[in-house]
DNA sequence: TAACAAAACTAACGCTTGTTAGTTAGAATT
DNA sequence: AATTCTAACTAACAAGCGTTAGTTTTGTTA
């Protein structure tokens, strides 16, 4: 079906501009003007504004538990599963850094069932997270911190990596991946 | 003048209302009603939202810079800087998280020199928080690091506290000083 | 009590918003 | 050659936007 791949030029529009201005601040209008075509044009694509922000949202939001998912699962040491973790927001963010604007900054205008059901993912993904670093502290891999501050102190970092990944231009994978588990791991154990 | 301290509540009640849905989300007739008048009333005390947007961000962003400049003017080790600056950001977050919700996340909605202003105002503090971590490397406090991928650590860390001090039922500040900088600090010396 | 200033009001403006209805041009399929 | 499908178009809608002008209410001071 063409249809789906022209949707898929919307939303790929759509998210380079949310991530310059944010959701309100961009137009129907301002998506058709850098498409070359008209607003009424969108809707033979998709179905409202909100369909868009909701596509771009929860499409990551789903790599992400799926991706902790994975983690958890692994019969490895609680070190090693935040350095799977630190490695699955690396490869998020460099495949999709503008979509992580949006769910950074304007996951509050998602509606109804999609909002709660963001919601719901970003508290369980916390939770899990939270999980493993007790768990480190149990076994005494990690320093008996406050686990909350050191769920806090990676997380915020990982989270507005796309901001520096964008400015900073694009460094390798491998090289960020090393340098990030150093400076977010060193620090805790 | 009452017509100050009515601006300031103002001020107080856009600075709530743009922390919980953003600038572009917000309307004149949202704040109005949350104030129990009517839109134009609002004109008796200021002069556009866009003086509103840009009281709140640059009240905020002069703090920084005054603060990041006494640090500079200590006579103490970079290491002793550092912790300076993370304790600058927790006194800034605790008098004004809701603010820095504005001042993250919608800056780029300031105007012609208040952008400017901005803009000028976070490049310089970021550089001279950098210049203080290659002094500290070159004194052989700070582990070798590449300075950027620390400065962006602790900094994103200090950036988005403003959210988990609101979510966390706010911890008493001198604990949170001695949390943060254990855990942000440890990790580089 | 009259005068004054502060701060609210009503009404409206021109413009932008997301969205719908109906239509048309071109390409693919029968 | 006729039909169907895709994806664009024009035109318009009702609602909401920031803001202005002019007026009225409220509270303080002379």
């Amino acid at each position: 079906m063409k249809t789906i791949s022209r949707k898929q030029e919307i939303i790929a529009t759509a998210t380079r501009l949310f991530y310059e201005k944010g959701y309100t601040a961009v137009s129907m209008r301002d998506i058709a003007t850098a498409m070359d075509i008209k607003a009424a044009s969108l809707y033979n694509h998709i179905k409202s504004k909100q369909e868009i922000l909701s596509e771009i949202i929860l499409k990551v939001a789903e790599e992400f538990t799926v991706g902790m998912e994975n983690v958890l699962a692994e019969n490895s040491s609680a070190i090693k599963k935040v350095e799977k973790v630190i490695e699955l927001h690396i490869d998020i963010t460099v495949n999709h850094s503008e979509a992580l604007a949006a769910l950074n900054n304007d996951w509050m205008h998602l509606e109804e069932i999609d909002l709660r059901s963001f919601v719901k993912m970003r508290e369980d993904y916390e939770e899990n997270f939270r999980s493993i670093i007790k768990q480190g502290i149990e076994a005494g891999e990690i320093k008996p911190y406050h686990p909350e501050v050191i769920l806090f102190s990676i997380l915020s970092t990982l989270r507005t990596l796309y901001l520096w990944y964008q400015k900073r231009g694009k460094v390798d994978v491998n090289i960020l991946k090393k340098d990030m588990v150093s400076v977010l791991i060193k620090g805790i154990v």
